[in-house]
DNA sequence: ATATCGGCGG
C-alpha cells in the first residue's frame, strides 16, 4: 500500500477501487484511502448500486486508520435524497461501532443522539441499540440505559436476543445485577451468549456465588455448549473459588470439543489465580505438546505459577518462546519475567531483564525491587527504590511495601522509619495493614519489641493476624514472654484455628526451655482438633514437580533419598552441624526431635535434587512454611560440601547459598 | 454492507 497516485486502479474500476479502499487498515495507509475515496465519488454517482456499500467501506476504513473525522464526514456527505434511509442508518451504525471499539463512548451516544433529528426516515435499529447499550455501560450511565431501554421495548425490538444481552450487561455493569437477572430471566430462548452475558453480570457486579451458580445451571443444561465466553466470563467470579468450583469449571473445559486460546487463558488464569500452580504449569505443558500457539496473555499468565513453584526450566523455555515470538517489548511480559526470575532465585536473571527494558513503569520497580528485597540485598533495594524516585515515578502503596519490606529483611531499621513516614507524610498513602506489618516486623526483628508493641497499638486500623504474627515472631527470636504472650493472645482471638501461630508459640515456650507450656500448648492444639497443616517442599525436575512432605517415604526413590541424606549430615556434623534440637517447627513427638528435624521436606527436597542432576547445578526448593533454623544451617553446609547453590524460597523470603554463606546474612 | 457476552500485573 502506498499513498502515491500512480499505485491507484486504472480509473473506472470501481471494484479494484473498493478492495483497495477495504485494505486500508492502519494510519499509514490515509493518502491512499483518500485518494481512492475522491476516484469513487467521480466513479460512483449516488444512485449507482454500489453507491452505498462504498460508502459503509470508506466509513470502516476511515475508522482503522485512526481517521474519525473523516469517518464522520463521509456520513454527513449522505444528505442527498438519492440515499435510502436504510443505508443512512447502516452508516450510522457503523461508525457508532467504530467509535465503540475505539473506546469512545461519549462520541459514540452523542452521535446515536444525533441520528433522530435526521428525519424520521432514520431510526436507530436493532442494530444500533446494542452499541448505544454496551456504551452506556461503558459509561456507566445507568439513566441513559434505562431510556434506551425502554425505548426499545416500545418499539418491540427487546425480543433481540443482541438487545437482550447488551442490556443485561448494561444492567449489571451500572450496578443493577437484579435487572439484569429480570432481563435474562424473561429471555424466551437463551443461547450461551445470554448465559455468558449473565455470568459475567453477577461477577462484575462481585456476586460471584451468583455468577457461579448461574454457570452450573448452564453447563448441566441437556443441550449446553460452554464456549470461550462462557470461560472468560466466570474467571472473573473465581478469584478465591472453592476446590469443587474450580474442578467443575475445569471439567467443563476439558468437555470443550473446540478449545479455544481465551478459554486456554482462562483456564491457566482461574489455576493461577486461586494458587493452583502445579495445574497452572501443567496445562501450560499440554499446550505445547497439543500445538496450541500461546499469546502473550497465556505466557503472562503461567509466569507467576512458574516463579511460585520455582520452576526455572519452564520460566526459562517461556523467556526463550517470548524472545523467539517477537512479543519484546512488552511491559506486562518483561514483570512478569522479572518477578519469575526473582522467585526462582536468579536474580541476575531479574535484573538482565529489568536492565534491557526500554520503558519502566512503578510495577517493573516495584518487581526488582522486591527482587533484592527477599534475596536480603536491602541496600541494593533502596538504592533501587531512590533511582526511581529520581526517574520521577510516584511510589504507589505497593512500591512502599516493597522498599519497607526490603528494609525488614536486611534489618535497615532507620531507613524503614523513614520510608514509613515519607510514605505517609510526603506521599499521603494511609499505611495499610501490609505496611504496618512491615514495621512491626522490622522493629521486633531488630530487638525493638516493645517499640514494635506501641506501633501497633497507634495503628489507625485494625492490627490483623501478620500483624500480630510479626510480633510473636519477634518474640520467639528475642525470647519476650511477657509481649509475646499478648501476642497470642491475640492471635488465638483473631484466627483461633491457623495453626502456624500455635507451632510458633510452642516454639517460643521450647526455646526459653519452658516444655510443661510446650505440652499445654500442644494439648489446647489436640482438644480443639487442630492439625498443623503439613510442611511440604517442592522442586521441579525436567517438567516434573515433585512434592515432598516431613518424612515422606511416597516417593519412588524415597531409598535412594535417605541413604543420601543419612550420607550427608553425616558428612557435615563433621564440620559445625549439630541438630538444633529447640527450633522444632514442625514436629509432633518431643521424644523424636532430631529424627524429625532431619527428615524435614527441605532436607529431603534437596537430597533428591543431588541424586537427580550434574555436579555443579543449582538445587531450587520451594516450601509451604518458613524454614526453620536446623535446615538452614544443614543447607549452607551441604553447599559446602556438594559445591552447590541452594537455593531455598520459603513463604517469607528467599535464602540463596553459595559455598556456605546465605544472602540472608543469616538474619531472618 | 452492520450488532450481543468475554481474559488484566507488582
Amino acid at each position: 500500500m502506498h499513498g502515491s497516485r500512480s499505485h491507484l486502479p486504472a480509473t473506472g474500476d470501481a471494484d479494484a477501487l473498493l478492495r483497495l479502499v477495504a485494505a486500508c487498515r492502519a494510519p499509514a495507509h490515509l493518502a491512499s484511502l483518500r485518494a481512492a475515496h475522491a476516484r469513487l465519488l467521480l466513479l460512483l454517482h449516488p444512485s449507482h448500486p454500489s453507491a452505498a456499500p462504498a460508502r459503509v467501506k470508506l466509513i470502516q476504513a476511515y475508522a482503522a486508520c485512526s481517521a474519525l473525522p473523516a469517518a464522520h464526514a463521509v456520513l454527513d456527505s449522505l444528505c442527498s435524497p438519492d440515499h435510502g434511509a436504510a443505508t443512512t442508518t447502516i452508516c450510522f451504525n457503523v461508525l457508532i461501532r467504530a467509535l465503540t471499539a475505539a473506546s469512545l463512548h461519549r462520541d459514540a451516544l452523542r452521535i446515536f443522539a444525533s441520528m433522530r433529528p435526521r428525519g424520521p426516515a432514520c431510526f436507530p435499529d436493532h442494530y444500533t441499540y446494542p452499541l448505544a447499550l454496551k456504551s452506556c455501560a461503558a459509561s456507566k450511565d445507568l439513566l441513559l440505559g434505562l431510556q434506551i431501554h425502554s425505548a426499545v421495548a416500545r418499539l418491540g425490538l427487546d425480543a433481540n436476543r443482541y438487545v437482550a444481552h447488551s442490556a443485561i450487561s448494561m444492567y449489571a455493569r451500572c450496578g443493577f445485577p437484579e435487572d439484569a437477572y429480570r432481563v435474562f430471566d424473561g429471555m424466551q430462548n437463551r443461547d450461551v451468549v445470554s448465559w455468558n452475558a449473565m455470568i459475567s453480570g453477577f461477577a462484575r457486579a462481585g456476586l460471584f456465588e451468583r455468577a457461579v451458580d448461574v454457570f452450573k445451571q448452564f453447563v448441566v443444561l441437556p443441550c449446553s455448549i460452554p464456549d470461550a465466553g462462557t470461560m472468560a466470563s466466570i474467571l472473573l467470579a473465581m478469584g478465591n473459588a472453592k476446590a469443587e468450583d474450580i474442578i467443575l469449571v475445569g471439567k467443563a473445559f476439558n468437555e470443550m470439543r473446540l478449545k479455544e486460546l481465551i478459554s486456554w487463558n482462562a483456564m491457566l488464569a482461574i489455576y493461577a489465580n486461586n494458587e493452583y500452580h502445579v495445574n497452572a504449569v501443567e496445562l501450560f505443558l499440554r499446550m505445547e505438546k497439543d500445538g496450541v500457539e500461546p499469546d502473550s496473555m497465556t505466557l503472562a499468565t503461567v509466569l507467576p505459577p512458574c516463579g511460585e513453584l520455582s520452576a526455572f526450566s519452564v520460566g526459562k523455555r517461556i523467556h526463550e518462546i517470548i524472545k523467539r515470538k517477537g512479543m519484546l517489548p512488552n511491559l506486562l511480559l518483561e514483570n512478569a519475567l522479572t518477578d519469575m526470575y526473582a522467585s526462582c532465585g536468579c536474580l541476575k536473571d531479574a535484573r538482565e531483564v529489568f536492565d534491557s527494558m526500554s520503558a519502566r513503569d512503578v510495577i517493573s520497580w516495584t518487581s526488582i525491587i522486591s527482587a533484592y528485597g527477599k534475596h536480603g540485598h536491602g541496600r541494593e533495594a533502596v538504592d533501587l527504590f531512590e533511582k526511581m524516585l529520581g526517574q520521577g515515578l510516584e511510589p504507589d502503596s505497593i512500591a512502599f511495601v516493597a522498599v519497607l519490606s526490603a528494609c525488614s529483611h536486611a534489618g535497615l531499621l532507620d531507613v524503614g522509619k523513614h520510608y514509613f513516614d515519607s510514605m505517609t507524610c510526603r506521599y499521603n498513602i494511609t499505611p495499610k495493614a501490609e505496611h504496618y506489618t512491615c514495621m512491626v516486623d522490622l522493629l521486633g526483628r531488630a530487638g525493638c519489641i516493645s517499640e514494635a508493641y506501641d506501633f501497633i497499638m497507634m495503628m489507625s486500623i485494625e492490627p490483623n493476624e501478620r500483624v500480630w504474627g510479626a510480633l510473636l515472631q519477634a518474640c520467639r527470636i528475642h525470647s519476650n514472654m511477657d509481649i509475646g504472650l499478648v501476642a497470642a493472645d491475640s492471635l488465638f482471638r483473631l484466627v483461633p484455628e491457623q495453626t502456624g501461630y500455635y507451632v510458633l508459640l510452642s516454639n517460643m515456650y521450647a526455646r526459653a526451655g519452658r516444655w510443661a507450656d510446650v505440652t499445654s500448648v500442644r494439648s489446647v492444639m489436640a482438644n480443639k482438633g487442630i492439625k498443623k497443616s503439613p510442611g511440604a517442599s517442592i522442586v521441579e525436575l525436567g517438567d516434573r514437580v515433585h512434592t515432598f512432605h516431613i518424612g515422606d517415604r511416597c516417593h519412588p526413590q524415597s531409598e535412594m533419598i535417605y541413604q543420601k541424606l543419612d550420607e550427608l549430615l553425616g558428612r557435615i556434623r563433621g564440620i559445625g552441624y549439630n541438630p538444633e534440637v529447640e527450633a522444632t517447627l514442625h514436629d509432633v513427638e518431643e521424644e523424636d526431635k532430631e529424627g524429625h528435624l532431619s527428615v524435614h521436606s527441605e532436607k529431603l527436597a534437596i537430597a533428591f535434587l543431588l541424586i537427580n542432576t550434574s555436579p555443579g547445578t543449582p538445587i531450587r526448593v520451594t516450601m509451604n512454611l518458613r524454614t526453620c533454623g536446623d535446615c538452614h544451617l544443614a543447607a549452607k553446609l551441604i553447599s559446602t560440601i556438594t559445591s552447590r547453590e541452594i537455593i531455598l524460597k520459603d513463604t517469607n523470603r528467599i535464602h540463596h547459598i553459595v559455598q556456605g554463606a546465605c544472602s540472608c546474612g543469616d538474619y531472618w
